[in-house]
This record gives C-alpha cells, structure tokens and sequence, in this order.
DNA sequence: ATCAAGAGTGAAACGTGTTCTATTTTGCCT
DNA sequence: AGGCAAAATAGAACACGTTTCACTCTTGAT
C-alpha cells in the first residue's frame, strides 16, 4: 500500500471512529487526505473496499497483540473466552469505527469476498491457537496436524461472534450480553 | 397494512427477485406500484425498511408453512437439519430476493432493530420446536417451561446459519456448504 | 535533455436514496 | 351539496457514491 493509499484509509478511520460510517463521505475522504477524488478510485473500487482495507489493518494489529504471547486460561472455555473479549473490547474501544467495518463485513459485496475470507481465516487461526492453548502460529510456522473438530468448533464460535457482532452494531444488544452468548456456545461445544 | 403498502412491498419483491437490491430502485417501486415516490416514504422510512417488510412477509409464510406439521426426524439432529434445509431452501428458491433481504437484515440500520429482532424470535421459536419434535408453536400456546438449554442451543443455531446467510450472500459459499456448516454445529451442541 | 506513458488533479456529470413543495384528490362531516 | 383536513401526487431539489473528462505533473527509458 503506497503513500496515498494509507493516508486514504487513515483518513476513513478517523472519520468512521468519529461519526460512523455515513460519516465517510469520500469526497471529504479525498480533500482531507490530500488527495483528488479519482485518485482514491485509482486505489480502491468503492467505499467498502476502504473500509475492508481498514478492517484488515485493525485486525491485524489487533490479532498481532493478541496472538503474541500464550493465550492465558487453565481450559479451552476460558482461553477462548478471553481472545474473544480482547478482540471485541479492541475493535469496539471505537465504537463507529467498529459499527462501520462491521457492516462492511456484512455488506455481502461480492467483491470483498476474498477480503471477508481473509478475516475470517485470520480469527479462525487465533481461536485455533487459544484451543490448543498456544500463541497464535504465523501462517504455516507449526507442521502439525489440523484438528477438523477443533477447526469445526473455531468456526461456530466465529459465526456466532460474527452474528453477534451485526446484532450488536444494530443495537440489538450490548457487549456483555456478546460475550456471554459467545461464552455460553464454548461451554456447551467444549463440554461435547 | 393498506392497499398501497402492500403494492409497494409486492413490486419491491418483484424487482429484488427479478435483479437484486440494487434493482430496486425506489422511482420504479413507486412507478410499478402506481403511487408517487412521496407515497412510499409516507409509508416507509427507508428503502431498508420496505425489503425488511418484504423479509417479515417471506419468512411468515416459510415459518407458517414449515411450522405447521410436526418436524420430521428421530433425534433433534435431523429434525434441526430438516427445519433449516426447508427455510434455507425455501428463501433461496429466489437467490437475488435472498440476498436484498439478507443484506437488509444485516445492514445494522437501528431504525429497524425490533423487526430485525422478531425475525431471530420466529426462527428460534421455529428451531426451538424442532429440537422438541414439536410443531411450531404460536405464541404462547403451550404454557410449558422453557428450557434455557434448548433456547440457548437454538439461538446458537441461528447465529450460525445467519452467519452462513451471510457468507452465501458473498458468494463465501454455497448452499451444500451452508447445511452442512449447521448440521456440523448440531452435530456438536447435541452430543454434548 | 527529451519525450512518451502513466499518475494525479479539479471539476463536472450521472444515478439513486431521500427530502421538500406546491397542487390536487379523497374521504368525511354537517 | 359544500367545505375542510388528511393523504396523494408530480416534480424539483439535495446528498453522496461513482464515473468521466480534459488537463498537468512525474518519471523512467533512451
């Protein structure tokens, strides 16, 4: 991503955390990262590819912290419990940004279809490794076997996150009440 | 619902069905359902709004249709599986029509945070009756205790086909794959 | 140093969701 | 029937995502 490419987003992100996704205007976008309008449609195809750009860039930093150190907790539940509390306490410290990015995850654009599976891919691999009770691997760094139940587990417990996520960007409930229904979907899958 | 509400809705199915959200375009809603353009946002706040009406409509015939003969299968496991391959199958008969209505139910737009709600309550309330081998109850038919287990396992069902929903609507994957997704989650919830 | 090709720019234009206004029609009360 | 308030209408107007255009600037190969 080139010079004018970051300040695009970074301009996205500031404007998204302040005011939320509307608030995005693009032409506001291009004169506030100094830049003219077809320039950011040099660089991105829509808004939405904006918006995925910095949900990659927040994810990834966020997955980076996150995935560091061993994840802490005596039980798969409680692993997992915390790398889904530090990962939505992290993205939703702002909450419009967070609502923003959320719906552009939800958009269904079909061009965003790889950058969806990316994500995906990216908090599938951290709940991996807090099952297994490890730091998160960089792509490919353990040869070991895949375990198809716990790649099956990852992916309810990310669903039900990801549902609860748009539940909660439209208002339909809050953090904690996220959480627990996160909590309650790794105490009965852990228990199987 | 008055006679024109009921127009507008209907041509805006129509429009979705025949190309998708972005088809429906408001001026030949209001055209086609032969009212002026003020008349639908005298009745609808947002475009939103009239493809969440369109979904309420949709998704009450399915249910009303599905809900009505006591679900088939021996363990909850199929009769679940039964339950979401005939809603799945059932919405996806008219794939762009699907995809509108999914993207409207996770715009996140908390103008329509209640209607958005009722439709996760009718999909629980069905799911819930399928892992009871029940049919579908009205509400509040049956005064018998609800079990805070079998809600908790069909809201966790639902997340996770919503999830999916979404996924398909992305072009993430395909129908095949969306049931099996569900029925790997209810594979797991049931033997646990 | 020159020049062609690509990138960037500012501005206009287009499409569609949404809002607004002035006028007309409708439904109802007496 | 006459009159009035509410609802409907046609159409303009506005906002913003997106596209297009004509022009200028940068850059890298020769």
């Amino acid at each position: 991503m080139d010079d004018r490419a970051k300040r695009i987003v970074e301009t996205a992100v500031a404007l998204a955390e302040r005011d939320g996704y509307q608030a995005v205007r693009l032409r506001d976008v291009a004169a506030s990262a100094q830049v003219a309008l077809g320039t950011v449609y040099k660089r991105f195809a829509s808004k939405e590819e904006i918006l995925i750009a910095a949900l990659e860039q927040e994810s990834e930093k966020l997955v980076a912290k996150i995935g560091k150190k061993t994840v802490p907790g005596v039980s798969p539940r409680e692993r997992v419990r915390f790398v889904f509390s530090a990962l939505t306490k992290g993205l939703l410290r702002r909450p419009n940004l967070a609502k923003a990015l959320v719906r552009s995850l939800a958009s269904g654009d079909p061009n965003i279809t790889e950058r969806v599976a990316s994500f995906h891919a990216l908090i599938t691999a951290l709940v991996m490794a807090a099952i297994r009770g490890e730091a998160a691997a960089e792509q490919g760094e353990w040869g070991g076997d895949v375990d198809e139940r716990e790649r099956t587990i990852a992916s309810i417990l990310q669903n039900v996150w990801f549902a609860s996520l748009v539940g909660w960007a439209g208002g339909l409930h809050d953090v904690p009440q996220l959480l627990e229904d996160v909590d309650k979907a790794s105490q009965l899958l852990f228990t199987a």
